[in-house]
DNA sequence: CCATCAATAT
DNA sequence: AATATTGATG
């Protein structure tokens, strides 16, 4: 049986009275949410304070029924904490920003949805699904309080729609289809995600969920037209044979994005299982159009959507081209081997090629403007061209595995390019040990040094004293659940200018004494800016940094 | 077809 | 403003 438009409109009335709990921050954005929340009916109580709002949850004494709340780069922490303590208060987590391991995190912590923000009034106007259904999925356990009445009216509701309907059977299957119908619904009501918890749970464990959602969309359906399918599942298989609880483990993650009308657009995370990737793709082969979803037909729609995936860089898969690029040398890195190389499922050609362009860019504008800027003082054309083929970082000549940067231009790639002999050298695996693999920012860290482009590089040596405690925490904590807002304030504690200008002087003074394993020496740009500050007078005796030739 | 660069889009 | 995609060109 499939739920009828009249039966939308009755469910669009279940809102009234529900309680909200919005822990959105104090800022005009949250008022603006709780307004469009009031105008549906709900009964929203905004708490500012995480804290608060944790001790209101805990004890809950006004019985919320759902909670929205807000992760953010500066409350993000504070979101989990909250999903951690929400137990069977279902829980939407919006967010400002897309980063995808934020998300996982969230769904893994019980989230039921994950919205970006804007809260349109679609987004909102149906989270009450979610109530309803964690109110049935949860079961009628002793913890549920708030959800018990909700299970409740909600089987009153139906058994009096059964009743018109002259169908007699039972509340629990009709909920089941009806808190379902929102997935086929144009409106697309908000798919409950919370059953496939423990498998973003073990997504999330890889570390390398990025890669997830690139394969999973493009196995089949063709890079060779050079095009990934943005996959809408709508599809939900209703035989009652089947069973809904999924254990498969081999669930892939996609976004699923969808336009409409009024475009606005809806963005939710949604599980994808084998068994629909299996009907997409023979629907894919065999129809075509995508827009003959008729709005009646509720039954099983699937949708390929021909809009390219938007490949996002993050650190891992720069990491690999990086890694691709280096091992294929600076000549003959071009786009198709550097795809060979990478051996990332659904990248096409033309997103390495485009991320190469701009890799090159980084290469031949951030650097030479800096380095130029540096030798502004220098009028030996001999010393520049030492200083550009030679980092003037400890290359000890008793460390036989350190070879040196060939061509001026790619110094700081070039060095990168040595990495393999540096982790040797250095003896430790190419990253920083304070920080996650996973977590790591290749953006130029602003005060940072540019070179760290693709290529994280250690803060200079510290005093022992020095700490990056909180970086720690921010990036082990989160199990590196966001790079992205990790982004400005991570790096908040840069080690103070004077830390740097030491052991910068330290280093230049003694560019012999080997660094303490597990660091990797200062950039260059970070010497040549202190020597350039300096003046050339520190630069050490070129019999310490003849130009091989 | 491919790599590259410029323009465009998000 | 940064960064990804699309388009044009050789």
């Amino acid at each position: 049986m499939v739920c009828t438009a009249n039966d939308l409109q009755q469910w669009k009335d279940f809102p009234k009275g529900l309680k909200v709990l919005l822990l959105e921050g104090d800022n005009a954005s949250a008022a603006e949410t709780r307004a469009k929340l009031e105008a549906m009916d709900y009964n929203v109580s905004t708490f500012c304070d995480e804290n608060e709002a944790l001790s209101v949850i805990s004890s809950r004494p006004e019985g919320f029924h759902i909670a929205i709340v807000e992760v953010s780069s500066s409350s993000c922490e504070g979101g989990f904490k909250f999903l951690e303590n929400a137990k069977d208060l279902p829980t939407i987590m919006t967010s400002n920003n897309h980063c995808l391991n934020t998300m996982m995190k969230c769904i893994a912590l019980g989230a039921v949805e994950f919205l970006s923000k804007p809260l349109s009034e679609d987004k909102l106007r149906n989270i009450w699904q979610h109530v309803v259904h964690k109110a049935f999925n949860a079961g009628v356990s002793a913890q549920s309080e708030s959800l018990k009445p909700v299970k409740e009216s909600v089987v009153s509701i139906l058994q009096l729609q059964t009743n018109n309907e002259q169908h007699e059977s039972r509340a629990s299957i009709e909920l089941e289809k009806v808190s379902r119908f929102g997935d086929n619904d144009r409106e697309h009501y908000p798919a409950p995600s919370t059953p496939q918890l423990k498998q973003a749970e073990r997504l999330l464990d890889d570390g390398d969920c990025q890669e997830q959602t690139n394969c999973s969309t493009e196995k089949e359906s063709g890079e060779h037209d050079g095009e990934s399918k943005f996959i809408e599942t709508t599809c939900e298989n209703l035989n009652a044979e089947s069973t809904p609880r999924q254990t498969k483990s081999e669930i892939t993650l996609v976004h699923k994005e969808e336009d409409f009308t009024d475009a606005s657009k809806y963005e939710s995370v949604v599980f994808r299982h084998p068994q629909n990737l299996k009907v997409l793709k023979n629907s894919d082969s065999n129809t075509t159009s995508a827009n003959k979803v008729g709005v009646r037909n509720h039954k099983c729609e699937i949708k390929a959507n021909r809009k390219k995936m938007k490949v996002d860089w993050t650190p891992e898969l720069h990491k690999k081209f990086v890694k691709a690029v280096e091992q294929l040398g600076i000549d003959h890195a071009i786009p198709s081997r550097i795809l060979d190389l990478m051996k990332v499922e659904g990248l096409t050609r033309h997103n390495v090629a485009s991320h190469l362009q701009k890799y090159r860019m980084h290469k031949r504008h951030i650097l030479p403007k800096q380095e130029d800027r540096k030798w502004l003082n220098q009028r030996d054309p001999m010393q520049r061209s030492y200083c550009l083929q030679r980092p003037i970082m400890p290359s000890p000549p008793y460390y036989p595995n350190h070879t040196l940067p060939i061509a001026p231009l790619y110094s700081m790639w070039g060095q990168s390019r040595n990495q393999t002999a540096s982790m040797q050298v250095w003896g430790h695996s190419g990253y920083p040990l304070w920080q996650p693999t996973e977590s790591w920012h290749w953006k130029s860290f602003p005060g940072m040094h540019s070179d760290t482009w693709g290529c994280p590089v250690l803060p200079p040596p510290q005093p022992p004293n020095f700490s990056f405690s909180h970086n720690i925490h921010v990036l082990s904590n989160a199990n590196a659940a966001d790079y992205m807002f990790g982004m400005p304030s991570s790096f908040d504690h840069y080690p103070a200018e004077e830390v740097v200008d030491k052991v910068v002087k330290e280093v230049i003074s003694k560019p012999w004494l080997p660094l303490p394993i597990g660091l990797k020496p200062p950039s260059t740009d970070s010497v040549l800016a202190e020597i350039s500050r300096q003046g050339s007078s520190t630069i050490p005796p070129s019999s310490n940094g003849s130009i091989p030739s």
